[in-house]
This record gives C-alpha cells, sequence and structure tokens, in this order.
DNA sequence: CTGACTGTTTGACCAAGATCAAAAGCGCGC
DNA sequence: GCGCGCTTTTGATCTTGGTCAAACAGTCAG
C-alpha cells in the first residue's frame, strides 16, 4: 500500500496501541483499492476474506430481505467494519456497498487474526471494538423496538450534530431513502416524519437540517438516559 | 465460593481455556448467590460492578421505556452475561432480573479486566463472546426490521428447539409475555400469533408446543440463510 | 372446595406505519 | 436551456399491531 495514508490509518483506535512492526506488517500485507459508487463489497453468506477500513467515502452496511434490504449501519471514513465476522471467522452477516466512490484499506482476514494472536495490545483494541459493537446493536435494538418512527429520527438528528460538534445546521450524508432504511421506515414515512419535526423546530431544505430549538427536540425524542459511548 | 459449581464453570467458553491457576484466582475472588425470583440484578446506568455468570434458575435482560419494558434476551444457565459492560467499564445499557430463584456468580469488574490483561487465552475467548454477542445483535436487529411478527414467534420456535436438539415438542421457558416482550410484541399479539401459527402446524397448550410439521413452519418463518453460530 | 389473584386469551376498536399512485423537485447530459 | 430520469413529497387507502375491556384458566391460601 502507498505510504501516504498510513498515518491516519495508525491513528485508529484499533490500530493505534499496537506494535510498530507488527503494524507495518498488517498494513505491508492490505491492499488500498478504490471503488466506484454502488458497488457491492461483500455478501451477507460469504466467509470473511478480508477486514475492511473505510479511507475515504460512504460505505452502507445492509441486510438483504425479501423484496426489501435493510440498512443496518452506515460507515464513514475512517472506520473498520465487519470486525466481528473476521475475528470469529465466521460468514458474514451483512453485505456491504459503496454510496460514493470510496477507498477502502483490504486487510487479508487470515492475516488479522495470526497478528491479533501475537500482540496484545491489538488484541485488547480489538475486544474494545467489539464491545462497543455490542453497545451500538443493542441501543438500535431498543430504539427500534420502543420508539416510533419521528422520535427514531429525533434522535438520530440529534446524535448526528452531536457527532458533527454539536452543529445545529448540517448536511446529511447519503440519500434519504437510505436513512429511512436505516431507521426503519418507508422513504414516505421518514418524510412525514420530517414533517412532524418541522412542530418541533427542525427545518429540512434538501439534505441541509437545522435544528432552531435543541430543547424542544430533546423532549421529543426522549434521549437515551445512557450517554453515547464514542 | 463453594466448590461445587466449579467445574460447570470452568467449562463456560469464557474461561474454558485460560490458565489454571489465573482462573483460581478469579474464581477465588468472586461471590456465588442466590436470588430469590423477581429480584432485580442491576439497572441500567448503573456503573459495571461484576461480570455476571448464571449458574442456576433464568434471569431476564431489559431496557426499561417510558410506559413499557423490553426485554432484550433471556439468560440461560450456565451463561455469562453484561461483558461488554465489564470489559469497557461504562455503565450498563441493560437491566437484569431474576425470573425464577437463581444462583449467579458474581466476578468483580476490577478483578476481570486485571486478569484479562493477563492471561491471553481469556482475553482470546473474551473477544470471541463480544464478537458472537454482536452477531447474535444484528440477528436481533434484523429480525425486528424485517420480518413480522408472526414470522419472529415461527423463526424463535425453531430456534427454540433447534437448541433442545430439534425436539418437536417443548415446554417454553419463562412466562408468555416475557417472552412477548422479547419478539417485540404485546401479549395479546402473541397469543394471535399462535392462532397463525396454528396454521402451520404449531399447537399449543399452555407452555407446552408441538411442532407438527417443521417444513411447513420453515416456510413460514423464512429462516435466515446464515446458519446460527452456537 | 372455594374464592381471590394472576396470567392468558378473545373480541372490538384504534393508531402507526406501509403501500399505491401521482405530482413535484432536482441533477445531469446533450 | 431543455428534457429525461431519479429521488422526494403528498395524498388516499389498507394492513399490522396496539389498546382497552372482558371472559377464561390455572394456582394457591384458607
Amino acid at each position: 500500500m502507498r505510504i501516504g495514508e498510513k498515518p491516519e490509518i495508525a491513528r485508529l483506535p484499533l490500530f493505534r496501541d499496537m506494535d510498530d512492526a507488527m503494524r507495518e506488517r498488517v498494513l505491508s500485507g492490505s491492499f488500498l483499492q478504490v471503488f466506484p459508487p454502488q458497488l457491492t463489497l461483500f455478501e451477507r453468506g460469504q466467509q470473511a476474506d478480508f477486514l475492511h477500513v473505510l479511507v475515504d467515502g460512504l460505505v452502507e452496511l445492509y441486510v438483504p430481505g425479501t423484496g426489501r434490504d435493510t440498512t443496518m449501519k452506515i460507515v464513514e471514513p475512517v472506520t473498520s467494519f465487519i470486525l466481528a465476522a473476521v475475528m470469529t471467522d465466521l460468514p458474514y452477516l451483512m453485505s456491504a456497498r459503496t454510496l460514493t466512490s470510496s477507498r477502502v484499506l483490504l486487510v487479508p482476514a487470515a492475516l488479522m487474526r495470526e497478528v491479533i494472536r501475537k500482540d496484545t495490545a491489538l488484541m485488547q483494541a480489538t475486544m474494545h471494538e467489539l464491545a462497543l459493537g455490542y453497545r451500538d446493536m443493542v441501543r438500535a435494538l431498543t430504539d427500534m423496538k420502543l420508539r416510533q418512527s419521528a422520535e427514531r429520527l429525533a434522535n438520530h438528528l440529534l446524535e448526528f450534530s452531536a457527532q458533527r460538534g454539536n452543529a445545529w445546521d448540517f448536511e446529511l450524508s447519503g440519500e434519504k431513502r437510505v436513512l429511512a432504511s436505516l431507521l426503519g421506515m418507508t422513504p414516505e414515512n421518514l418524510s412525514r416524519a420530517f414533517g412532524t419535526l418541522k412542530e418541533q423546530g427542525v427545518s429540512v431544505n434538501g439534505a441541509r437540517v437545522r435544528i432552531e430549538d435543541r430543547a424542544a427536540l430533546a423532549a421529543f425524542a426522549r434521549p437515551d438516559p445512557v450517554p453515547a459511548d464514542r
């Protein structure tokens, strides 16, 4: 792989604390590849052959169902994904496709597993990453089970804003249909949910969202009492 | 702790491969405690003070919502639970209560984290356990997002039967209201879902369920193409 | 054996969200 | 600058599952 993106990859929580020589070994055995938009990276059911690290672009993890797919996660750079499948050497539970043109680091799964066994710091980081991923999923499931659609949207907007340094005005990444699927609703219903939130001081213009009254939105969203992990 | 249950605890995937002296250290620093039914073991938001291992009985992990709680998992012996919160030293995302009288091994979280750092085999087992937990959650979330209630019940029955060595006739553990909450529906609706499955050859009498026609039930349930991990 | 309590089932109705259809925006290539 | 194609929005209607209420069943204490 090229030298250019090494620093940002080395800064990843997953690789940050590991032995430098080991990291070099992992990186030199990996490929950095560019993919066009809307390309399937892998499919549910395949044996996990690579740990993926999104360096640039946008990737959707989804599960193909009968008829409709459902979006599980939108991956933003720089983040690793499908660690669990790689670690356990089990088939992928999710498929992945690029939403925009993306650069992805492909770490051979066998190499990853081998180095993890030798480098305790990497193992610890992997463990931590998996634990956080588990907690994300617990949140997503409770969200789905006990909030209704407009509340889920409100919560998502608040979290998204928090990720962006509490910006009260920001652009949604990706299409609204994907957001709808992520939030477990149809595009039509997402539109109506935005309509509902207008009454709580949220204005939308295309992909641009503005939160006029953070307090009102939070009151409507009834956010999780346990604060987000990351 | 008493000597009696050590063998079955030592047989747990989590503790199986670790160094014997280390395991002894963990166990001797832990408490085996008996709890009456319907007792809350811990609550969401609390700092994770103990790793729990259910030795005997039945425990429910749930998330208290506004009004209704939602059941996230029913823990059967012998299984550890809330590993992720212990590992990351973050507050519990779920509350736990006993459903029946239960014996629980309480491993102090700090002790657990300390030993994990020293014992690579334990760290690896923990990592593996977390990865499987993550995958469980992915399955549960997709189930919720793209199957409807009767299908979720059908799938649950098939999985439950598989766990019991493909028994075609078995007892549901715990109350139906808890099962309903686990499957993300009301008790009333669970009742109706059982009604729907009667047409697929499922008969219910109290807690006793009989699967008359496995093939028909599977056709109705459209089970996950990727087989269960454990 | 009986009555009270709890959990489950059934029925009637209601609400959230899905579906279907059509209109309105928007972006991009020619 | 125009028009085609795709996404988003809006409206009407339907389906699923939730709510409320009451009947029913099982368990246990007296």
